[in-house]
DNA sequence: TCGTAACAATGAAACGATTCAAAGTTTGGA
DNA sequence: TCCAAACTTTGAATCGTTTCATTGTTACGA
């Protein structure tokens, strides 16, 4: 009723020694039948479960891997992290989750629980300055690769993604459905994800002489903030509007639509044509199916377990830094212009 | 560089006995000043952290509470989580969390994993039958408390929201703002959550002698499924409308609300009102505002935690089930009938 | 029948922290 | 100066598992 039973209360119900059920445990091949059976049906009368505390101690180091995102609520690193424990479980580890919620101080907290629990190493997309941190962890055994962060390769490995060539995507496929005059809406330009996806999109329109991109600020990357964006494109003549739109993420986007198509002189696609970045579950079931930016979530999360394994293998291991190319998902946002029916 | 630090390192550094370094840790009135100042200096130079797999060993148990949900993708238990993980710690625990995805196997790996954690306690949203495996968790002294969802208080402990209840706020809000011919969406009715939000509704419009409910079977509960009965509502005519339609969950309203606005024809909420449930974060940000139920996640989450601190308590302890009741929040999707502008 | 190789089973030692009875030290009153 | 009480410090025992050198057993060819 207490205690739960140890490998030793099952040892004396067997009649046999501790070492034999570790072995019965551990190393099946190692153990004849008759005994084995033994050792089993006393495991099931006891409901024996190991204690992993005691697995970990004798080992040294957990079964367990530190995963540290900004935001557990942002689908993004939802699906980084379910990737992630995919991965982990197909070698046998789980993945600790820990969310800084964009805060350096429940961030250390993390790392510090994570290092008590010893864990097997870190996966982590970090808020403050972590290097001293991670140097640290690294000279105790405990690997560290970065998430949706480039690092310097000779020094850590990261997995990201390259917001440049998916600005590039976004722009291009606009310019590549016939649109020229381009309007690129993000802000503040502070954020380098946004600076990034702007500067993929300007490299897209030179490459078309014709071809030009206004940039619209928002306040923030908000629906509500896609619509001020919107309401102010809504109000010009119709001759300086631009004829396609690049939102720096879905929110701003489905904001952007929502103004105009509340006002029901323009039509998207045809008069605009609209696409956003991220691809959120939303995109989909918006009025105007958004075409999006996919990052590919599932080999951030499955490359980052890998580059740890790797990490984990060798000694001094060569430090990799993978970035990914994100994917453009096409729907009926920018479809054909002055197009007909959009179904 | 290898093996980190142990309390015995310290206490050879230090000079003292380990027991004077773990009295340091914990019980640091027992020591000295000077030792103590010893001690903690030595703890710096050689990087020690505590070995918690050696802690929980010698405890008997980890400070650790599992807790197991549905779906964390679902804002719902994102935001239930968060509620937990700062009600534990306050109390000093941490929070291993674990995603079944609704199945029943992952579920079940969990609570293995969790067992073998020996975690103090437990707090799931179950997906199948899981009462043979807490009855016998709770044998070997390990707590449990049943989340969203109602258990028979003689034998667990629950925390659980009232649908019914959630169901009748929504329906009295409508016909308080002068709606008599309402519409209920939502379905599968196998949803127990579905039924009880529709029988609350029953239950308001039967107070209205001259109330209405028609209900509208939609197929899942999407965006697209609610634009589908959108679509169907649009196509009747005029007189044959429902004057207020409560949608069993958010996602579904947001499609209604597209089918009626895409139509120039019907406006929200002068001709027709809408209320959703659950207050997404999409709810405020649609095109007319959405009214909805706000579900107490942070209450749930905060008194999951406290419910099984109970249990830890006294070795036969009352089980409650604590019912929370939603709350109404009112947007401009069911703001006053025929009335002025929808700014 | 014997010797030995292959196979099984054993149980003490180790992992690192906490606990606690016992030993050692300090303090202050008589 | 001495003694008792209060305060510090000590270090062996303990938690439950894995490891591994050692011992015990079996099988089989000579």
């Amino acid at each position: 009723m207490n205690r739960s039973a140890s490998i030793k209360d099952v040892a004396n119900h067997a009649n046999v020694a501790v070492g034999t059920v570790s072995n019965v445990l551990n190393y099946p091949d190692r153990v004849s039948q008759r005994t084995k059976e033994r050792v089993l049906r006393a495991i099931n009368e006891l409901g024996f479960v190991r204690n992993d505390a005691a697995r970990q101690l004798r080992a040294g180091h957990s079964r367990t891997i530190g995963l540290i995102v900004l935001d557990v609520g942002n689908p993004f690193f939802t699906a980084v992290v379910r990737a992630a424990e995919d991965a982990a479980a197909l070698q046998g580890s789980a993945v600790l989750l820990g969310d800084s919620g964009h805060n350096a101080s429940r961030e250390s907290n993390y790392i510090d629980l994570f290092q008590e629990q010893r864990v097997q190493g870190l996966l982590i997309s970090p808020v403050g300055d972590v290097t001293a941190r991670i140097d640290q962890l690294r000279e105790r055994g405990v690997p560290t690769v970065l998430v949706d962060r480039l690092a310097d390769e000779n020094k850590y490995s990261s997995v990201s993604v390259d917001d440049d060539a998916g600005g590039y995507l976004a722009a291009r496929h606009l310019l590549d459905t016939g649109r020229r005059r381009l309007a690129f809406v993000g802000g503040p330009a502070s954020i380098r994800q946004v600076a990034d996806r702007l500067q993929g999109a300007q490299r897209a329109v030179k490459e078309e002489p014709d071809a030009t991109l206004e940039v619209l600020d928002s306040e923030g990357m908000t629906v509500l903030a896609g619509r001020g964006v919107g309401n102010l494109l809504v109000e010009r003549r119709r001759g300086d509007l631009p004829d396609g739109i690049f939102c720096a993420n879905d929110l701003l986007a489905l904001g952007v639509m929502q103004s105009l198509t509340m006002t029901h002189t323009l039509r998207i696609p045809e008069d605009i044509a609209l696409i956003g970045y991220d691809d959120i579950d939303f995109a989909v079931s918006a009025v105007v199916p958004l075409s999006s930016i996919r990052q590919p979530t599932e080999a951030l999360g499955r490359t980052a377990i890998e580059l740890l394994a790797e990490e984990l293998e060798s000694d001094n291991p060569k430090h990799r830094a993978v970035i990914f190319t994100p994917e453009l998902v096409v729907r009926q946002s920018t479809g054909p212009a002055q197009g007909s029916s959009a179904g």
